[in-house]
RNA sequence: GCGGGUGUAGCUCAAUGGUAGAGUUCCAGCCUUCCAAGCUGGCCGUGAGGGUUCGAUUCCCUUCACCCGCUCCA
């Protein structure tokens, strides 16, 4: 099941406290969110996954966290400069808007067939910020349009550093900023997003072979978060549809309420961007296009210890957006079902690592001393295990508690009741989010049926 | 940015050129022995600015945001 439409969804986000418009109380101000106290859960756990997938779980892949604001020249040479400046016309009869350079006929409207078009005007993607008090035309920077030039500009940092050995990876999680022309979809398409970006550095020639493994291994990794394997596909971009820097690239993506659309690009950079940034590209026999660099103060290149050759690493590149992540991961966990005495209940069905509360501990009555305190100290004994949040609903309706914590995606709920004051030795009830069922457990077996349940697999 | 649509309480939705209403949520109190129970009380709203008018949430203009199409590809 999924959600019927956005609209479900942007409602749950406001109504629990995942995603509000930002700077709502002004009027907002477009293609920008704030996450909530949910929200936020939400996409650190999702990020934390990701980041356990690349860096922990692997021997082959280090991490980075480089800055938001780029020297201006990093944007110069990655080619960004001039091809995220879109020259556009509109159409002055059928009211259509095309690239100016990629028209059918120059000149002629590719819809209606009409000359009258306006003069092309550029639109900037990347987003200029000045740098340092005094304002004036050569003190700006950008703000970086995709973390990936970060990586490739510390590659040699990080290489030296590390004494890696190829094929490796660097892989970082953060913000970037176009000034997309339409942000729209509620999270789906934004101008402040967050990317988990990896590059994978590679020998030339097996450039091939570790793209179609990374697309795999990619797939294999939404999966893990949830998604189902009937809403998620692969798109295999044309040789024309290619970014400036990509030799192939594949999307993964996934069928949102608002049509399928990329959830993740794995592409293959080729050399592009190491012998872009690389001073004395020429000697450095790079494979791809690059113009020559007079900036760079370093040479980019890997030296193989075994063939004692050197040369410029391919890169493949495995770039997923977080916040299109979590709404497909909130769209997959979308559940509406009706019980059977005609209610409606809505049930986010999110897998236990990614819920933002872990656990709810539920006391039966809140009017009664003896089940508040031992529903106080149940949730401290569990909240020093480290799992995440664990939250004491204390809402003295527990039908109500049961409702509230399906709706924000909670997988258990454990109540005191009246028997876990009474019976020796104690037990409580354990909820189960999907199947509403229950069962009663020793408290002293509660702990180790916790840290059981969210183990990481 | 262009064209089309929309904007009323946290959410879902009414109404009106003359003091803006319901359900639900939320908060407080009472009560309550496992799936949104009950009673009492309470908070919160016409996106923003301007114009027409005796009076505008309603009519007009501007602006902001959201949705649909073109375009953007994390």
């Amino acid at each position: 099941m999924v959600a019927k439409s956005m609209d479900d969804l942007v409602s749950l986000c406001k109504r629990r406290g995942f995603v509000f418009q930002s700077g709502e109380i002004y009027g907002g101000l477009k293609g920008t969110y704030d996450y909530g106290p949910l929200g936020v859960e939400l996409k650190h756990n999702l990020k934390n996954a990701w980041w356990r997938a690349m860096v922990y779980d692997r021997d082959d892949v280090e991490g980075l966290d480089s800055s938001i604001l780029a020297n201006k020249l990093i944007f110069k040479h990655s080619g960004h400069e001039t091809t995220f400046t879109d020259p556009l016309v509109d159409c002055r009869k059928c009211k259509q808007r095309m690239r100016a350079d990629k028209l059918l006929k120059p000149g002629v409207c590719d819809f209606c067939g009409s000359t009258d078009l306006t003069e092309p005007r550029d639109f900037n993607l990347m987003m200029k910020v000045n740098i340092g008090p005094v304002v004036d035309e050569e003190s700006y920077a950008y703000l970086r349009p995709e973390t990936a030039q970060g990586i490739f500009v510390n590659f040699k940092n990080v290489l030296d550093a590390t004494s890696k050995k190829l094929p490796f990876g660097i892989a970082q999680i953060g913000k970037a900023f176009r000034n997309e022309i339409t942000p729209r979809n509620f999270i789906f398409r934004v101008r402040e997003f967050e990317q988990m970006e990896m590059e994978f550095f590679v020998k030339p020639g097996e450039d091939e072979k570790w793209h179609n493994y990374w697309i795999e291994e990619r797939k294999k990794w939404w999966l893990k978060q949830g998604l189902s394997e009937e809403n998620l596909s692969f798109e295999v971009h044309d040789k024309s549809d290619l970014a400036h820097y990509a030799k192939a690239c594949t999307d993964i993506v996934y069928k949102f309420p608002h049509g399928l659309e990329e959830l993740e690009g794995i592409a293959n950079r080729t050399d592009f961007d190491l012998g872009s940034h690389t001073k004395d590209a020429n000697n450095l026999n790079v494979k791809a296009k690059v113009l020559e660099n007079k900036d760079s103060s370093s040479k980019l290149c890997y030296n193989d210890p075994y063939e004692n050759q050197t040369y410029v690493p391919f890169v493949i590149e495995p770039s997923a957006g977080v916040d299109r992540g979590m709404l497909a991961i909130l769209n997959e966990a979308f559940n509406e079902e009706v019980l059977e005495n005609g209610d409606k209940r809505i049930v986010l069905k999110l897998k236990p690592h990614l819920a933002p509360v872990k656990v709810a501990v539920i006391p039966l009555l809140k009017n009664n001393p003896q089940i508040m305190e031992k529903a106080q100290e149940l949730k401290d004994r569990l909240k020093i295990l480290g799992i995440g949040k664990i939250v004491l609903e204390a809402s003295g309706n527990v039908g109500k508690a049961y409702r509230k914590h399906d709706e924000i995606g909670t997988p258990i709920c454990l109540t005191i009741d009246f028997e876990t004051l009474e019976k020796d030795p104690e037990t409580i009830t354990v909820r189960d989010r999907d199947s509403m069922s229950q069962i009663r457990i020793p408290m002293s077996e509660v702990v180790n049926y916790i840290s059981n349940f969210f183990k990481y697999v």
